[in-house]
DNA sequence: CTTAGGAAACTTTTT
DNA sequence: GTTTCCTAAG
């Protein structure tokens, strides 16, 4: 179990008997660690393998460890899983204890769910439309704090955020009504049933023995309480691990500090790993410069990564007059690295900082038929097309989901539209299917609201076991193949062939005999990095998405001052602080070669503005290398 | 109630 | 350059 560990390796996974906290720098190989321990206590201290709960950042986290373990030992390990399918799987059992209108069928909605949700309720409460961010992130952060009632919670805030305390409450009502959780929730209501029912929180401390929390700099507040909640009888058998450097999600409630938190409250034992066993003595030279300058709380806990490898590795900068032929040069040395034979497409990553960089990129891989892959979020199921069929059978499986009923009443139109929909909803009682049965409509509505309460009886009861048949006969009974084509004349076949696509991933879920709202959880429980294929191309994406990740070769484009750093962080101290890390980042996914660029002019909303290089390569150079200040590119 | 057309707003980062 | 919003005619 201890084979292949360096010392400070075997240490860690060794500890036992007090609580342990583990500072990892970027590459320095701690989910060996991770999983090492999982195989460790299994072992050596014989604990079953579902009495360890791991709790990961993203499912590809938790399926990465499993595997290994699995590997290792020949078990497969039951309990590792991020916060949120933790959470989920806990309410499934137990949601009824809250004493609410949820059942055990729950759904979840994603952000743009919760957000039509709330500008429709924001409208009703003579709430500008320009406040809704504003008001989605005090409801999130009410909810992340965890201290009681959200309403209670919001009220007690300045102006104007107290002034969001009327429209959360209804936001909050109509969820339940709905029967659906937002992200935060599933946090929220899980610690609030640990809180208020003893009885659901000690079954539930039972089921384990020991406890591990990967990536615990970005642990918000209420998570570090859900953690500290369920581990409070085995208090010593708990092993987080963390690299406060590596921070890039304070924006969404992360608080890094909970590291130092942990240490203080879980009198925890600290350990640390900065052998870097990743990148190439370049490539950490410039992680560590930019690196360099840190908050003085962290001053204790620097972590400079060392490496051993003989390979120097290679840094460059290349400065493009405009962004088109920073992409073109891109292209030119992808192309170049690809002809080598040493290096396949496959080898390679181009990480943005902003999603909107990932077109120019695209356009012009495609001019050099470079095979790329652009990695985000949930293009796919959000198309519209898509997007309308999926309600459809959300409503059939869940007819209180009124964020799919919103959606899928008047589309295709059919003579519903926002006065009758007023209608409905205010004789709504139990579901949908009722409001629209009891609802006043003229001759012509109610014969569109028999067509569509009918179509949603009719498959209601077979969505959840075959979702394949449902959606072909939803197609055959709204005539949907013609409305596409009516509706979008341009580009019908591209969408004709998303709905192609989603009747093959429908079929394939049938076939496996996966009910539907498993395959709606999974995706909406799924992280950008569960989307990367395994295929021969160059990937895209966001930094952000390339967290814990790692190739041979990386390209980090557009580095100027209001792309990288980002213009919204240019006035904040904190929020200049978390781009530095995420640069950082973004410099360790390299293994062997990193490439940086950034242009002299870029498109922006359409317009040509002109941009300076970014900070960081000013740093970069000034510490590191005689430059000559005319060449377009610089061997570091 | 629907549709078409033009104006306005818009880009961080995501489980 | 693209998506969303708004208005007015049918």
């Amino acid at each position: 179990m201890l084979s292949g560990l360096n010392l400070e390796q075997k240490a860690a996974v060794e500890h036992f008997g007090q609580p342990l906290l583990l500072l990892a720098g970027a590459g320095s190989g701690k989910t060996k660690v991770l999983t090492h321990k999982i195989g460790y206590l299994i072992r050596e201290k014989s604990i079953k393998p579902h009495r360890i709960l791991a709790i990961t950042f993203t499912k590809k986290a938790a399926q990465e460890m499993a595997d290994r373990v699995e590997r290792m030992l020949a078990i497969k390990p039951r309990s590792i899983s991020t916060f949120h399918s933790f959470c989920v799987r806990v309410l499934r059992e137990d949601i009824a204890a809250l004493g609410r209108k949820f059942d055990t069928k729950f759904i979840i909605y994603d952000q743009t769910d919760s957000k039509k949700a709330l500008k429709d309720i924001l409208k009703r409460f003579n709430i500008s439309p320009k406040e809704l961010d504003a008001v989605q992130k005090t409801i999130s952060k009410a909810k992340q704090a965890y201290r009681g009632g959200i309403v209670e919670y919001i009220l007690a805030l300045p102006f104007p955020q107290n002034q969001y305390a009327e429209a959360a409450n209804t936001y909050q009502r109509e969820l339940e009504q709905s029967n659906a959780l937002d992200y935060d929730d599933l946090i929220h209501h899980t610690t609030h049933l640990f809180v208020t029912r003893p009885e659901v929180r000690g079954k539930w401390q039972d089921r384990y023995d020991f406890f591990m929390v990967d990536e615990f700099q970005d642990t918000n507040e209420i998570q570090y309480s859900l953690i500290k909640l369920l581990s409070a009888r085995n208090r010593d058998n708990i092993f987080v691990v963390g690299d406060p450097f590596q921070t890039i999600y304070t924006w969404r409630g992360a608080v890094p500090e909970n590291i130092l938190k942990f240490g203080r409250e879980f009198n925890a034992t600290e350990m640390r790993l900065e052998k870097n066993y990743r990148s190439t003595r370049k490539i950490l030279d410039v992680a560590n410069i930019v690196i360099g300058k840190v908050d003085r709380i962290w001053a204790d806990k620097v972590l400079t990564l060392r490496t051993d490898k003989e390979e120097e590795g290679e840094v460059e900068y290349c400065k493009a007059a405009e962004h088109d032929e920073e992409n073109r040069r891109i292209a030119k040395k992808i192309m170049e690295l690809a002809s080598t034979k040493t290096r396949s497409y496959a080898d390679m990553a181009v990480l943005i900082r902003m999603s909107f960089l990932s077109r120019g990129l695209e356009s012009s891989f495609m001019q050099y038929g470079i095979p790329y892959e652009i990695v985000r979020g949930l293009a796919f199921y959000e198309r519209a097309e898509v997007k309308d069929l999926l309600c459809y059978l959300r409503l059939m499986s869940n007819t209180r989901d009124r964020a799919a009923f919103d959606r899928v009443v008047n589309t295709p139109s059919r003579g519903i539209g926002k006065k009758a929909v007023e209608v409905i909803t205010g004789n709504f009682k139990t579901d949908w299917i009722q409001a629209l049965q009891d609802a006043g409509f003229s001759a012509r509505q109610r014969v569109s609201a028999n067509a569509l309460i009918s179509l949603i009886m009719k498959y209601g009861a077979m969505v959840e076991e075959k979702p394949y048949t449902v959606l072909m006969g939803l197609i055959q009974g709204l005539n949907y193949l013609e409305y596409v084509k009516e509706q979008y004349k341009e580009d019908h076949e591209e969408r004709i062939e998303n709905i192609s696509e989603l009747c093959n991933v429908l079929l394939s879920i049938e076939t496996k005999g996966k009910t539907f709202s498993e395959f709606m959880e999974d995706n909406l429980l799924a992280s950008d990095q569960d989307r990367i294929s395994m295929g021969e191309s160059v990937k895209i994406m966001t930094v952000h998405a390339a967290k814990g990740l790692e190739w041979p070769i990386v390209f980090l484009p557009a580095l100027e001052e209001g792309i990288f750093p980002s213009e919204r962080s240019l006035e904040s101290g904190a929020a200049l602080e978390e781009e530095r890390r995420l640069f950082y980042v973004a410099c360790t996914r390299a293994k062997e070669g990193l490439y940086l660029s950034s242009a002299g002019y870029r498109m922006k909303f359409g317009r040509t503005s002109q941009m300076l290089p970014s900070r960081y390569i000013g740093e970069i150079k000034e510490s590191y290398f005689s430059f000559g200040s005319d060449s377009s590119s610089s061997h570091l």
